[in-house]
DNA sequence: GCCGTACTACGATGCCTATCGTACGAGTCG
DNA sequence: CGACTCGTACGATAGGCATCGTAGTACGGC
């Protein structure tokens, strides 16, 4: 009625201030999420859940979806019946310098050592 | 008799190629284990088990480093009774430019901004 | 108003892990 | 040798978590 409302129902988030590195750096060190993040930084915008493919079935997919926004890793907004992802990569840039390139890069070099 | 032998027993490490990310960040992803690897890279040379005071027992203390060392994070050599304790900051740096840099730089952030 | 799609909620399961306490092994020093 | 220190091993415990399946809710289009 009269908020920008892209959308009614939204998602609790960790303020930029309260993201701890231990919960980013448990978040990131699972395989499934890893990947997820890896896509997610290399497209460029936003990602619905469902263009991911995971080897995982929904549930697990929507688990680590929600553990990776809780630990302040990426951002969710549904926008009508799709869920779109963002890495919050300004935010943590700025509370972490360097990390996210850090680690990504990281994870490039071993997917390229290890072809995963 | 006839080897080098700073000591006599010796511990399981992981190869530098061997080392994986999700191993690293989820051996960092640990409060205990974090505070052991920043009082690390703030020493110079080695540390033994013993040199770090922390909230939890001998035991708890022990599988926290046996962690750390598994993951690839630190190197452990027996000194006579003492077990001395190295981060691999060389070779963590060849495998990941750049990571641990950020990495400590982030906990070091972290530490000011929430007094920890 | 109904249906299909996208995602969630909840319960179950099995594994991993942080912690402790106690009992033990390896070295060092007297 | 004997005592002491440093660290390990092992078992127990409690909580966390990655995974699944099923049933359900929210939204958009017809």
């Amino acid at each position: 009625m009269s908020s920008p409302a892209v959308s009614s129902r939204d998602l609790p988030h960790p303020a930029r201030d309260e993201i701890r590195l231990e919960g980013v750096l448990h978040a990131l060190s699972d395989p499934m999420r890893l990947r997820i993040v890896r896509e997610l930084a290399g497209a460029r915008g936003e990602l619905s859940c469902s263009d991911f493919e995971l080897p995982v079935t929904k549930s697990t997919t929507t688990h680590h979806f929600r553990v990776l926004r809780e630990s302040g890793v990426i951002r969710q907004v549904y926008r009508g019946t799709a869920k779109m992802n963002g890495l919050r990569r300004d935010e943590l840039d700025e509370l972490f310098p360097g990390l996210m390139g850090a680690l990504l890069d990281a994870a490039a070099r071993q997917a390229v050592r290890w072809r995963d």
